[in-house]
DNA sequence: TTCACGATTCTA
DNA sequence: AGAATCGTGAAG
């Protein structure tokens, strides 16, 4: 099982695995600042509700903090149409499209008119190629997510949700990385990614850093 | 209306 | 290292 180091944390599953998939995060979880929310979010589960009624799911394994106050943010300069979910209530989803080709998976965090968000930008996939969803865009491509599910709330009603963990939080001490965010040009100095040392499905890991050998699937 | 650019990914 | 590709916001 090539996939088994992807999945060390997973394995002492105590749960029904459709129990804990169907389960989301409350709305309370999100209405915390993003960089709170970011880290705990690793670990968790990314649920879609495909045509089927089957579940499409996959473990966050890397996040990214975004605030209003840091120049990073979307919605750092002023509140305009496209990032206006930004600015709303926590426990949204908002999507955006970047580069004209890829869409960036986010949760709106903290409060209200207040713009705060996490981007989701790795999952593991169970029986999956590795790297199938490891990047923002490539995330959003495996679950098919688009500006359509903009301001969406996260529910299980709308077919798109995230469910805790099947282990309690937090996550094994030293399997959390925590590093500076990817891509942008201002705010490099915030270390407001995080991601899971184990996984092999992390977009890109800090200098000289190894996946981390699997602890308990033997 | 025009223009520059981006929270990326793939290819050379 | 460079291209692909287009919605958006600021400028004219």
């Amino acid at each position: 099982m090539l996939h088994a180091l992807n999945w060390f944390w997973v394995s002492p599953v105590t749960r029904p695995l459709a129990t804990t998939l169907s389960q989301h995060l409350p709305q309370a979880f999100f209405a915390r600042p993003a960089e709170v929310v970011a880290p705990e979010l690793i670990g968790c589960r990314l649920v879609k509700r495909q045509d089927n009624g089957s579940l499409l799911w996959g473990v966050v394994v890397e996040t990214e903090a975004y605030s209003q106050e840091e120049p990073a943010c979307h919605g750092y300069r002023n509140r305009t149409k496209r990032n206006d979910t930004l600015f709303g209530a926590p426990g949204h989803w908002y999507v955006y499209l970047t580069y004209g080709i890829h869409h960036c998976v986010n949760v709106v965090t903290d409060r209200a008119n207040w713009a705060n968000g996490v981007l989701l930008r790795a999952v593991a996939m169970p029986d999956e190629p590795e790297r199938i969803a490891a990047g923002p865009g490539l995330l959003a491509r495996r679950f098919s997510i688009n500006r359509g599910h903009d301001g969406q709330p996260l529910s299980t009603d709308q077919g798109l949700w995230l469910a805790p963990p099947p282990t309690a939080w937090p996550l094994p001490s030293g399997d959390l990385v925590q590093t500076g965010r990817i891509g942008i040009r201002q705010g490099q100095d915030l270390p407001w990614r995080w991601y899971l040392r184990s996984s092999r499905s992390v977009s890109r890991r800090v200098a000289g850093d190894r996946p981390s050998p699997s602890v308990a699937l033997v």
